[in-house]
DNA sequence: ACGTCCGGGACTACCCGTTTAT
DNA sequence: ATAAACGGGTAGTCCCGGACGT
C-alpha cells in the first residue's frame, strides 16, 4: 500500500536524521543503536527492519548528514569568502546542528568498512563539485581549498585551547582564499 | 630501590611504544588495554602499575608516537619539499610504522578527555615550531602548510579510491608549497 | 504486544527467586550476576532488561526472599513456640531453601547502598508485624523476641562448632519465649 | 637479633591493628590487602612476610580487634547496665574506633574459611566469660543477654532509619536486662 | 631476613550489536 | 514490527608469587 510505504520511508528518514546528527558529532563507536533509535523515538527492535547493520546505517547516515549540512549552507546564498569564513568558524567547530561530516568524521572513517569510505569519498567529491560550480573556479584549486577547510575545522576541534583553535581557523581561511586565488 | 631504576622505565617505554603504534593506527576505542599489553609482551595485571587509566595512557602515547615519528623524519635530513612530499605520500597514508598521530588521530581526539586534547595541542605546536626552525620560515606560514599537510593525509586515509587519495595528496603538496612560498 | 505480558514478569520472578536464594546464602559480593542468571537459566545479556544494576536487584531480592520464606512458614500454621523453635533450629541455620534474609544478611546490608537498607528495614517491620498479628502480642515485646531470634540464627551461623551453635539456638529460644511472656 | 624480632613483631601488630579496624567496619571482601598495608604505612609486598593469606590475616584480626575493643570497655569500669547501655548505643552502631567485631561481622564470618569461624567462636566465648566473671551471673543467662546485645547492634546497623535503629537498641537493652534478671 | 616493587592471571559489572520468538 | 534473549567484549580491581636489593 502506498501509505504504508510512505510511512516506512519516513521512519527511515527519521532514523537517518538521528544517526547523522549523532554519528557526526560523536563518531561511530560512541553512538549505540539504542541512542539512535531513542533519538528517533523508536524502539531498538525496529532498527533491523530498515538497515542490515550498524555499519550500513553509518554509511548512509554520512551521506544524509552531508546533504543536510550542504542544503543548509546553500539556502543562505552567501558569497564564497563568507561561506568559507562561516565554515571555518568556531560556531561550526562546536556545532551540534548540521556540522560537516567531512571534517567531524575525517579519521573516524578510516576505521570503518569499505562502504563507509566510499560514501565519504562521494561526499567529498560532491563537496568539491558544488563549490566549483558555485564559484566557477576549477576543481583542482577548489580541492586545495577544501583540504584546508576540512583540515582546519578538524584540527580546531582537536585542541583544548580556544586561542589555538582560532589561530588555526584564521590560518586556514587565509590559505583557502589564496588557493582559490581570491584576494581579500 | 630494589629493582633497577631503569627497568620500570624501560617497561613503561615499551608499553608507550606499543600504545603509540596501536592507538595511532586504530584509534582509542578500537584498541583495548589487552591489545596494548600483548603487543608489549606483558599481561593486563601489570598495566595499572604504570598508568592510572586507559585515557592517561592515550594522552602520553600521543606525545610518544609524535616524538618517535618526528625523530624518524629528522634522521633522514631531507630538504623541506622532500620532507613534505614524503609526509604527503601513500606510504605515509598506509603506514603502520611511525605514522603521524596529528593526521591519524585528528578526529579521534575530540572524543576524548581534556588531557588528550592538551597533548594533541602541544604536539601540534611542536610540529609547527620544528618545521619553522628547520626551514627558517615564520610560523604563520608554516601553520598554513601544516593544516594542509595534516588535512591532506587524513583525507587521503578516508577515501576508498586510491586515485582519489593520490589526487588529494598532490593537491595538498602543491598547496603546502605555495603556503610556504617555495616554488617548485 | 508481541510477547505474553506475563512472560517478562515470569522471567523477572525467576531472576528474583535465584537472586534471593543466592544472595541470602552467600551475600552480595560473593554472588555475581552471572551466577544469578545461570541459576535462572538465562544468560548475562538479559539481565539489564530487567534490572538497572546489581544493587537494584539486591534490594528487590531481599524483599522477595523474605516474602518467600514468610509464606513458607505461614503455610505450616504452627503454634508460636513451634514457629520460633523452627526458626531457631540447625535446619534453618544451614538451610539453602528459603532461609530468613534478616538473619543471613544482617551485616551484609550495612555495606550496601541506602535502598538495600530501606528494603531490609521494611522486611524487619513486616516480620515483627506479622508475628504480632499472629500471636496477639504487642509489637514491643515481639521486637525483643525478633532481635533474639535473628541474632540467634546469625550467631549460630558464625561459629565453627556445632555444640556451640546449638547452645546459642537454645539460649535464644528460651529468651524469646520469655520476652513474649510465654511459659514453656 | 632481638631488636629485629621486636621490630617485626611491632610491624605485625601494626598490620593487625589496621586490619582489625578496616575489616570490622567494612567486612572481608570490601577491604583489600592494599588498603590494610596502606593504613599500616607499608607496601603490599611486605604483607606475605607476616601472614600467609588474606584469610589468615582476617582470622587473627578478628581476635585482635575484639581484644582491643574489650580492653577499651574494661578500662572504663562501668556497672553492668551501663556497659550494656553503652554497647547498645548509636555511638557504637556508627563507631569506627574499636567497634565490636562480634556484632559488626556477624554474617561476614559465615562466608569465610573455617579458621575465621573458629576465631569468632572463641571471641564469643571470651565475651560471655568476661561478662559472667564481671557480673557474677551464670553463663547461661549471660549468653542470652549477649545474643540480644550482638543481635541488637547488628540489626541497628542494618536499617536506614535512625528512629527504627534506636527502637531496636532500646528493645534489646530492655531484653538484655531481663535476661540477666536485673531490674532497672 | 625484611621490605620494595613488578608481573600475572582471574574476575566482575556493565555495555552493545544482533538474532529469535512471538 | 516488537521486545526478549544472547553472547562476546572491556576497563578496572584484586590476590598472590617472585625477582630484587638492603
Amino acid at each position: 500500500m502506498a501509505w504504508q510505504q510512505t510511512h516506512k520511508e519516513q521512519t527511515r528518514q527519521r532514523i537517518l536524521s538521528s544517526a547523522g546528527k549523532l554519528f557526526t558529532t560523536q563518531g561511530y563507536k560512541q553512538v549505540s543503536i539504542d541512542d539512535v533509535m531513542k533519538d528517533a523515538q523508536l524502539t531498538r527492535g525496529a532498527f533491523y527492519h530498515h538497515f542490515n547493520s550498524k555499519q550500513a546505517l553509518y554509511s548512509e547516515a554520512i551521506v544524509f548528514a552531508a546533504r543536510q549540512a550542504g542544503q543548509n549552507r546553500q539556502q543562505k546564498s552567501l558569497s564564497l569568502p563568507d561561506l568559507i569564513r562561516r565554515y571555518l568558524s568556531m560556531e561550526h567547530v562546536i556545532a551540534t546542528e548540521d556540522p560537516c561530516p567531512l571534517a567531524f568524521l575525517i579519521s573516524d572513517i578510516g576505521l570503518q568498512e569499505e562502504a563507509a569510505k566510499q560514501s565519504y569519498g562521494k561526499v567529498l567529491d560532491g563537496f568539491v563539485t558544488r563549490l566549483s560550480l558555485h564559484s566557477g573556479i576549477d576543481e583542482t584549486k577548489v580541492l586545495q581549498a577544501a583540504i584546508t577547510m576540512i583540515g582546519g575545522v578538524a584540527l580546531a576541534r582537536s585542541t583544548a585551547s580556544a586561542p589555538q583553535a582560532q589561530n588555526i581557523l584564521d590560518a586556514a581561511y587565509c590559505n583557502a582564499l589564496r588557493a582559490l586565488e581570491i584576494m581579500k
